[in-house]
DNA sequence: CGCCGGATTTAA
DNA sequence: TAAATCCGGCGA
């Protein structure tokens, strides 16, 4: 997927409405959020290469997993050339396929979401860990992306949760969604873009 | 080596 | 609005 070698918010656009399998899950990706290099305050790669982001600065189309809050694990698709960090979080995802098994994994009893709306669920819905860190996306067997028609309308605004990045990464409208799908979180912060 | 805080979720 | 809960990054 050639796409994923281009500039993050790029990337993460193309990868709205992709899916994503494991096993008998199958995930129409519906949010997702551009991280950039060491330049986007915001990123992991903020500080440099460490030996916790060091899948960002591998080849694009590999996974990079991390734990986060102490009990959830984030997916992110690693964008760019080789050499340069970043990645494409993603935050919310439609149940296509498997989702007796995505509501197995669910640690509540409730089963009302369907979809998955936050990165947290999206990885418990695949069972993902951190030894799916690093994994080859785009290989066959085991976690899989794969193309898929593109959206009719997207919404695009501001990245969540990095109060502590500059004001003018803040700012960056680097979160894109699926304006005819549910599985969305906080949809008044969006607004319609071109793609 | 110890501390601080985070790309979150859930329930009250 | 807060608690759950762990590890990475940074300063000492």
């Amino acid at each position: 997927m050639r796409h994923l070698a281009g500039p993050a918010e790029v990337a993460a656009q193309a990868l709205l409405g992709q899916h994503l399998t494991r096993e008998d899950v199958i995930l129409r990706i519906t949010e997702v959020e551009a991280y950039g290099g060491p330049e986007d305050s915001a990123s992991h790669a903020r500080h440099g290469r460490t030996a916790r982001n060091g899948p960002m600065w591998g080849p694009p189309g590999r996974a990079y997993l991390y734990f986060c809050y102490g009990m959830h694990w984030m997916l992110n698709v690693v964008t760019g050339p080789e050499g340069t960090a970043a990645a494409v979080l993603i935050r919310g995802a439609e149940v296509v396929a498997g989702l007796e098994t995505v509501l197995s994994r669910r640690k509540t009893g409730k089963a009302t979401p369907q979809p998955c709306t936050g990165p947290g669920k999206v990885a418990q819905a695949l069972g993902l860990d951190r030894t799916f860190d690093g994994h080859d996306l785009l290989a066959p067997g085991g976690l899989e992306l794969r193309p898929a028609p593109p959206l009719a309308q997207m919404l695009a605004g501001p990245r969540l949760g990095i109060g502590f990045a500059s004001l003018d990464d803040q700012a960056r409208r680097w979160r894109f969604a699926d304006a005819d799908s549910r599985a969305v979180l906080l949809r008044k912060a969006l607004t319609p873009v071109q793609f």
